[in-house]
DNA sequence: CGCCGAGTTGAACTGAATCAAGAAACGTGG
DNA sequence: CCACGTTTCTTGATTCAGTTCAACTCGGCG
């Protein structure tokens, strides 16, 4: 538990009153690789921190299952989309290894929010991380062409090439593994 | 100001106190056409409600200007990354007619959100909201056609379609003029 | 040893960009 | 109210990046 109030601590460090309140309110969970914990079309209800291990979340498109993201330790794992909105999920996460989770029900989280307006500020604050995150992301697919969006995957994230298969890599990145395959080699 | 209020009001009804406190805050002011009040590159102070009128967002890429977003009546006009980051922003904002607007700035939203928890309620739930439609709109460019996603605008955001000229959209498509144009003359 | 998944390589095809020209709409001043 | 220039939109021809399909290589493992 202490791996996740560490990460929180890094938006803002909370009571220990707000600490207790979290652990209580959550549950250490094992993942095995290949499990499901959040379905497309389907709410999702909880809020999963990643302590150990990697998740996928892939859309399916006519039959293809496309790579909308990934996770690794010490981020959150879940469709945060579909989380806040309280819509069906856009995409299926599943653990892509043996993995280690600290798990939130929308309910709990709701109440925290409302008894404790530290952890409020601190999911404004995490909302905001995630926000600009994605308008990164936005940004990068709308502007920069796949090759140097693999460039910058190169720099800023290698450990994804070292622990996810390529196809799942492209398709993340917008293209056939084919292309990706040749970008790589012949740059 | 009611104007202002009542959309916020649409998130979370605000106390007296707490309307008080954002009207001290903030200005009404007038935008004309043609107003630039963001640049790519330069951080982003200001929140900006629009009253009336209409915005676009657009990047610079290699001497184009390929249009980001669009705001009309009723939203946050701003660059939402970069107040929110504090990093430069990505795109700048244009006043595409004459417009007025409610501006707030950031430092004077913090002070808000230390003195007031239910702004900072208020500011979470509206920054969720920002965060929804950032990814549907992410979803929608990763995983739908050009066309599907021109179709879409037509249903959902028809009055795009009024008041911006069609090279804008195109490039808000993510498409060249030429290719809208042929989209929409023979679907 | 042979199978299987992952990655590479080649060839043909295709959707969209680009380039270029023309048509239509609009606003402004004479 | 018309003539003019500017901006916006359409249409056609060409080109190109990236997809698809298919065959092949490589390394691990029963």
């Amino acid at each position: 538990m202490q791996q996740f109030f560490d990460y929180l601590d890094l938006f803002c460090p909370l009571s220990f009153e707000g600490k207790q309140a979290i652990e209580k309110a959550s549950v250490i969970q094992s993942m095995p690789k290949g499990t499901i914990v959040v379905e497309e079309g389907k709410v999702c209800h909880y809020l999963y921190f990643l302590k150990k291990g990697a998740v996928r979340g892939f859309h399916n498109l006519d039959g293809k299952e496309v790579t909308y993201w990934f996770a690794f330790e010490n981020t959150f794992a879940t469709s945060l989309y579909s989380f806040i909105s309280r819509k069906p999920a856009l995409e299926t996460i599943c653990f892509m290894e043996d993995s280690e989770v600290v798990i939130l029900h929308y309910d709990d989280l709701q109440k925290l929010y409302k008894t404790h307006p530290e952890i409020e500020h601190l999911g404004r604050l995490l909302d905001e991380h995630y926000y600009v995150m994605l308008e990164e992301r936005m940004f990068s697919y709308m502007f920069r062409t796949a090759k140097e969006r693999y460039e910058n995957l190169v720099k800023t994230t290698p450990h994804i090439l070292q622990r996810m298969p390529l196809g799942h890599i492209a398709s993340y990145l917008g293209i056939s593994q084919e292309t990706l395959s040749r970008i790589r080699n012949k740059s």
